[in-house]
Formats: structure tokens, C-alpha cells, sequence
DNA sequence: ACAAAAGTGTTGTGTATACACCCATGG
DNA sequence: CCATGGGTGTATACACAACACTTTTGT
């Protein structure tokens, strides 16, 4: 075994998934060093042993220095890595699902034009494997969504139950939850409460806004 | 950013986990070098970048270097990652899960005696975060058992729908589960084939043989 | 009064659990 | 003919999807 055995390289790629006017969308920003340069691509980095406590702090500050934010909901997705995944090297990626509303980046975007905000159905080829860690992104949105408030992080806390279940819909690609299940549901399992206000700009009439009780909250059942 | 800031450690930890006389028991190599040398722990190596095409591929060879087997299941569990879990440094280690029936390591194990395998539920201390890193195995392997064919890696094939039930209620640390339901559910998703041979050194009726119709079948509904 | 949106009931269909029962084989 | 383990049927309770219906608000 020589020296060269120990020289991967080891990055931090994040999907940070949103909701923008009804469409799952994900952040990109423009590449500012080769290889790929320009290229629009996930939000990624170096790990910095001097400054990162563990892979998911670097998937924060990464984070904190594309979006000027923090506090994302972030969770480990899956680590790919191999000779070719990267022109540079033997490489190592350990990809993060973030979610977020769309309201927290509807500000900050502004003020750095690389960060782009990309329908899902809409995207432009992206570099690295890239593409399969967005799959990999969206398939676990899917796949656990069904059984958790996972899709809750895509939308502003309080919500009205008509609105969480768009987010639903959309996260989950079903056309059409039955709102009384969607509602049951939710109550019954206690993963929502109510908070004493009312949405009134709707038109109809006005809807209860609930908060998450927990975080994320798993159940065995289907949503 | 110095240059010490790209010299993270790259290994891979393999929990290996099988049943053992009843018991679910998990591989362990002592360790051959520092840190912890003569400690038993998991079993886990270097990421090679001149032999191997993935981490997986770093997975499948150390597996073949401590058991020397082949063709286990193999499933990317998550990543490990920090500036202390290590003394040597800052590092990642990507943790697989494999399964595999007893009889398989019954033979070769004789001839390696650093291998041992110790039921889970009386471990040694283990190095590093070796602990957290089998919980997890275990996590998965009760989380996703409950909705897949996960469970049969550790049972040879073909097997009987009794033997495999025993399996599930040790995997998944249900005391009993129902005859009834378990098979239903096995036959009417299409889970499992019989073939045609009959188990006759038990005792009793003579129990139809089944083995897997493909891979690992994962369903939407709970066992 | 009407439209729009929130929110609740009702009903048929299916699925799970628990349990009892029958079958085949060896001693 | 009894013990042992394999294998099947059923009854009750529960959960779900679909759909209709009622309620509250703005215009």
C-alpha cells in the first residue's frame, strides 16, 4: 500500500430542497473553481478538518456561506464515492438532504446572484454525480414523506392543514389526498397543534393554523 | 485553509450480522495494528484508492480478507465522520451492513481465529464508535425488516416459511408473531416461491420449501 | 344569496389480529 | 393412536378511501 492509498478526497454535497409556487425546487449555485467551472451544481465543499466538528457541520457552513442562512432541517442522505465520480481524484461525497421554505430564500437569494432556486422538472445538466444524489434526494423525500412530517419543512410554520397537504401532494407526486384521511390523519396521531390564530386571507372562510408538535415526526402508518 | 485540512482518514466498518443458535450476532476482528490493537471491533479497512472502484468495493474486500467470503448482502448504512472518533485524526468511516446464515461462517471461521461471532447481546466494548455504529445496523435491520425481505439474508435458502418466521421474530425483537398473518402476506405479495423439495428431519408434517423470488423485496405494508 | 374555502360524518371495503381447527408424519 | 410440527380457515375489530354534507366567511 503506497502514500497515494490515503489521498481521497472528501466533500460534503447538499440538497436543499424547497416548495417555489407549487413546484419542488432546488438550490444551485454557479461553480466558481474548476473542474466544471460556471457550471451550476449542488451546494458542496471541502471538509475543513480545522474548523468542522463532523460531516454534517461542514453541510452547515456550507450552507451558511451560499444562503447567508442557518437552521435548515438537515439530514444525512447517503455517501457516494469512487475513482472517477470526480476528475480530480478518488473521491468521497456525503450528500445531505436540507428542506426549507421558500420564504427563507426569497430574501437572501437576492443578494447572491450564484444561488439559483431550480424547478426540479427543470433542470440543467448537472456536474459530478450530481444527478443521482438529487434522485437519491428525492426519492427519500418521497419514500419517507409518506411516513413522517418530513414534507412539513418545505413550508413556513403555522400552516393551515389545507396548505400541508398541498405540500404533500407535491412532495409525494400524488395528484389528490382525500382531506378527510389527510386531516384524521394528522390529529389523530397528534403530530400537529393548533395555535390560537386564524388565516384570514383566503377568501373563504378562515382556517385554523397549526405548528409541527415535535421536529419530524415518524409513524408507521402511511400519511 | 492549510494543507492538513484535506488529510482526512477514509475507512469503511462492516457490520456483519447473522443468527446464531437462535441469536442475532454480529462479526468481530481483533484488532491487528494501533490504535486498540488486540481490541476486537468491527470489522473495517482503509479505502484503497489503487484497488478499489467504491467504498462498497473497500466493503466486499475486507469482508473477503477476514471471512474469506464472498457474495454477502451488502447495504450502505450511513457515514461516521469527526476529529475525535479516531485518535489518528479527523475522519470518515462508511458504515455497511451485511447479513449472512450462520452456516456460511461456520467452516472458514475455524481457520481464522480472529474472527469471532459474538451475539449482540454480549458484546465487549468496542473501539471508536464502533457501538453507535452497530446500533444503527440494528436500527435498520428492525426498521426495514418490518417492510421487507431484509430478514432471509440471514437464513440460508431455501427455508421453511416456520424457519424464516423465527428469523423475523429475532430480527425484528417481536416475541411471536402470528402464523397466520406472516404467511398470508409472504404469498400474496409474491415474496416467496416454493420449490420443490420437502423438509423431513423435523419431527413433525414435513414443511414445504421456499426460497426468495428476487433479491430483497421491499413492500409498502408492515409484516 | 351565493361562492369559496374550511371542516365533519358516513359508509363500504379491505386488512390485521387472534384463535381455533385440520393435516401429515414419526414413534 | 398420540405427540409434534405444518398449514388453513374464520370472526371480530379496526383502518382506510371515497364521497357527501355542513359551516363560516367575503362579496
Amino acid at each position: 500500500m503506497n502514500a497515494a492509498d490515503h489521498k481521497q478526497i472528501v466533500t460534503v454535497d447538499v440538497v436543499l430542497l424547497t416548495l417555489r409556487e407549487g413546484r419542488l425546487a432546488v438550490g444551485l449555485v454557479a461553480r466558481e473553481n474548476p473542474p466544471f467551472k460556471a457550471q451550476m451544481a449542488l451546494i458542496g465543499g471541502y471538509v475543513r478538518s480545522a474548523e468542522d466538528d463532523s460531516a454534517e457541520a461542514t453541510a452547515t457552513r456550507v450552507l451558511r456561506e451560499k444562503t447567508g442562512l442557518e437552521g435548515f432541517f438537515l439530514e444525512q442522505l447517503a455517501t457516494f464515492s469512487g475513482p472517477d465520480r470526480d476528475p480530480r481524484g478518488w473521491s468521497v461525497s456525503i450528500a445531505y438532504l436540507a428542506l426549507t421554505p421558500w420564504s427563507r430564500l426569497g430574501g437572501p437569494v437576492s443578494r447572491d446572484a450564484r444561488l439559483k432556486v431550480v424547478p426540479v422538472e427543470a433542470l440543467p445538466d448537472l456536474p459530478f454525480d450530481h444527478g443521482q444524489i438529487l434522485a437519491a434526494a428525492l426519492e427519500r423525500l418521497r419514500g419517507k414523506g409518506a411516513y413522517s412530517t418530513l414534507p412539513a419543512g418545505l413550508i413556513d410554520e403555522p400552516f393551515t392543514l389545507t396548505e400541508l397537504q398541498k405540500v404533500y401532494e407535491v412532495a409525494l407526486g400524488q395528484p389528490r389526498l382525500d382531506k378527510s384521511s389527510f386531516r384524521r390523519k394528522l390529529t389523530e396521531l397528534n403530530l400537529v397543534e393548533p395555535v390560537g390564530a386564524r388565516r384570514t386571507d383566503t377568501g373563504g372562510r378562515q382556517a385554523q393554523l397549526y405548528r409541527l408538535k415535535s421536529g419530524v415526526g415518524v409513524f408507521d402508518r402511511r400519511i
